[in-house]
DNA sequence: TCTTTATTTGTAATTCTTATAATCTATTCT
DNA sequence: AGAATAGATTATAAGAATTACAAATAAAGA
């Protein structure tokens, strides 16, 4: 459940000496009730209503200080404004093109690209990262209409 | 070549109703000389010279016209600025997370993880990134004197 | 050469993100 | 509990990358 992991990342935060304020609780809350791989204006604006004097300062510092504990990764896209995800065990994700949605997709790692880029580049290859694109079943529906 | 790939750009943009210019030129020139996958702002200071009053809006105008004729590849990696390939042909890239290398690797493509994500998500999937990242040999190098 | 229209240039605007300093508050110490 | 300490929040300014805009310029064809 969501509600378990939230307790997890709390008990990591509080293992730090990163003190427990409403404010980061409830973006903490936030992260880990959406499914949709927020940016920091979307936690933003979904918390101004419960707190009116927020700063979007306020949202992103928080998420530094989240990555830094090891609870929250940041997807970057380039383009557009960063994506955060709660879920910190290994995965990918299925992005489309039309309307932006993001799943998550698991998959064993990619264990045989690691090693051959290491054997023709001579790097120290620690890890990677793949995304997938494409039209999800929605927008594909709508196209057809 | 890179010359020879050089004069293919430079026959499809004029298919197009686009003209060459002596910036224009130099542009694809350099992109077409460096190996190394440079950012607008590398191309903006390595023209500075020949072209003393060339805007930053001319190097970005023309890359996007480079990428709409599809002789430009841009990778993008969130943190920081966009990156520029004239490769266009399929290919990875490994990247140092030291020095920020970038280096071509090339791999046949993940046709199975397209099929699965396609059957496990739903989606309409029409390609993927990924990127590769680690030390290079110089940054191992360095780190171990 | 002339005309048309794409292109360049300089600058302002935009977006996302971070820096700063003052204020506030969670936690600790007495 | 009350005060001290140090971390957190807020408001705002600054930064970097990129794009928008309008005026000036120049490429290509007639
Ligand atoms: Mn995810
Ligand atoms: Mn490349
Ligand atoms: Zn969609
Ligand atoms: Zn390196």
């Amino acid at each position: 459940m969501a509600s378990a992991s939230l307790q997890e990342a709390v008990s990591v935060l509080k293992s730090t000496n990163v003190r427990m304020t409403p404010q980061r609780h409830a973006i903490l809350e936030f992260l880990h009730s959406s499914m949709s791989h927020p940016t920091a204006d979307d936690i933003y604006k979904s918390l101004e209503e419960r707190f009116p004097n927020m700063s979007v300062a306020t949202v992103y510092n928080n998420l530094r200080v989240f990555k830094d504990a090891g609870i929250v990764k940041e997807l970057t896209y380039g383009d557009s404004s960063s994506r955060f995800d709660c879920v910190t065990s290994d995965h990918y994700h299925v992005i489309c093109n039309d309307c932006g949605k993001i799943v998550d997709f698991h998959y064993p790692g990619l264990d045989e690209v690691e090693t051959l880029a290491e054997h023709v580049t001579g790097f120290d290859i620690e890890d990677h990262r793949m995304e997938i694109y494409g039209t999800c079943p929605e927008c594909t529906k709508m196209s057809k209409q």
